[in-house]
DNA sequence: GGTTATCCAACCGATCGGGTAGGATATCTC
DNA sequence: GAGATATCCTACCCGATCGGTTGGATAACC
């Protein structure tokens, strides 16, 4: 597995806030309700969104969180490293938070580790899927439809089912 | 961290195979000696890509271990799910070996969870990476170079450092 | 002042990653 | 046949992390 619940659920968390746009804060129980998750597992994880200055918090009664930016300036790119923290294919792996990647033990003997290639073009692969959608993507996307079957297509046409 | 040691030395360990196509049985502790590898840990994972028909095995003296085929016709996609199972970026997920998805939870309310499509994303682009990628392109990557900074490109040119 | 909410720290069980230990079996060489 | 050399195979171990829970402190509204 590549992410633990923290990104799911940091993630549902965040469309739910995408959701409600607009109207006030929401508190996290009404989330942590509607989601089914526990409420102070999420505290924790809201926390980390925080941090990262993509939600804002109002304390008190009648408080609760919201977006800090509109859903479509988030970017999942920007929520995943906020939950997990980087995401390197291997721990020996410093990502530059762009393409570029550095290899701790790259110069064990001269020669770089030729595994290098692989996990760079696997971060490389994560990091655009990531980058390439935004929160409110995903907001728009939690309507019925007929699924079980989905497809990827970032950029490409709704693309129902393609089932044979 | 996506991937673990059993992926970085499994690997590592069929590059070494690799760079020695031809010759014959390759014994595992020479590779463990020239990787600096626990000798123990590279059997139990050695037995993963024996299992998945990646390598073959000549026991006794002078036996060894060697590429099932050609390191042109292996592709990353079949080690790496040897040797980790399946690449799954959430619990939730069934894999279809193909761009297609399966979610456990789909339908928890009728509605499919907005995350999906995020995680399909992922794994899909995880899986083109992988799947582009043979152990031939590994092993013949494996020179000296000036790294330190490389540069993902499965097919594009070199590419030197973009920053402004 | 009570209720509602965000904050914050400590604790905890279970799983898993990353090994080690020890031996059984097969094959080559002498 | 006796060693030596390898692959095989099972069982154990330890520390870290995941996925929480408990209990409370603080802040804002009524």
């Amino acid at each position: 597995m590549i992410f633990t619940t923290k990104a799911e659920y940091g993630v549902r968390l965040l469309i739910e806030l995408g959701r409600q746009e607009g109207t006030g804060p929401v508190a996290l129980k009404s989330i942590a309700e509607a989601e089914d998750l526990p409420l102070a597992y999420l505290e924790r994880i809201v926390a980390l969104l925080k941090k990262q200055g993509l939600v804002e918090a109002t304390r008190g009664a009648h408080g609760g969180y919201r977006l800090a930016r509109p859903a479509s300036e988030i970017t999942m790119d920007e929520a995943i490293l906020a939950l997990e923290g980087t995401i390197a294919p291997m721990d020996c792996f410093f990502d530059d938070a762009e393409g570029r990647v550095m290899c701790s033990h790259l110069t064990d003997k001269g020669e770089g580790c030729g595994t290098k290639l692989l996990w760079t073009r696997v971060q490389g692969a994560v990091h655009g899927a990531l980058q390439r959608t935004t929160l409110a993507e995903l907001v728009s996307f939690g309507v019925p439809a007929a699924p079980a079957l989905i497809d990827i297509a970032p950029a490409r046409e709704p693309a129902v089912a393609t089932a044979p």
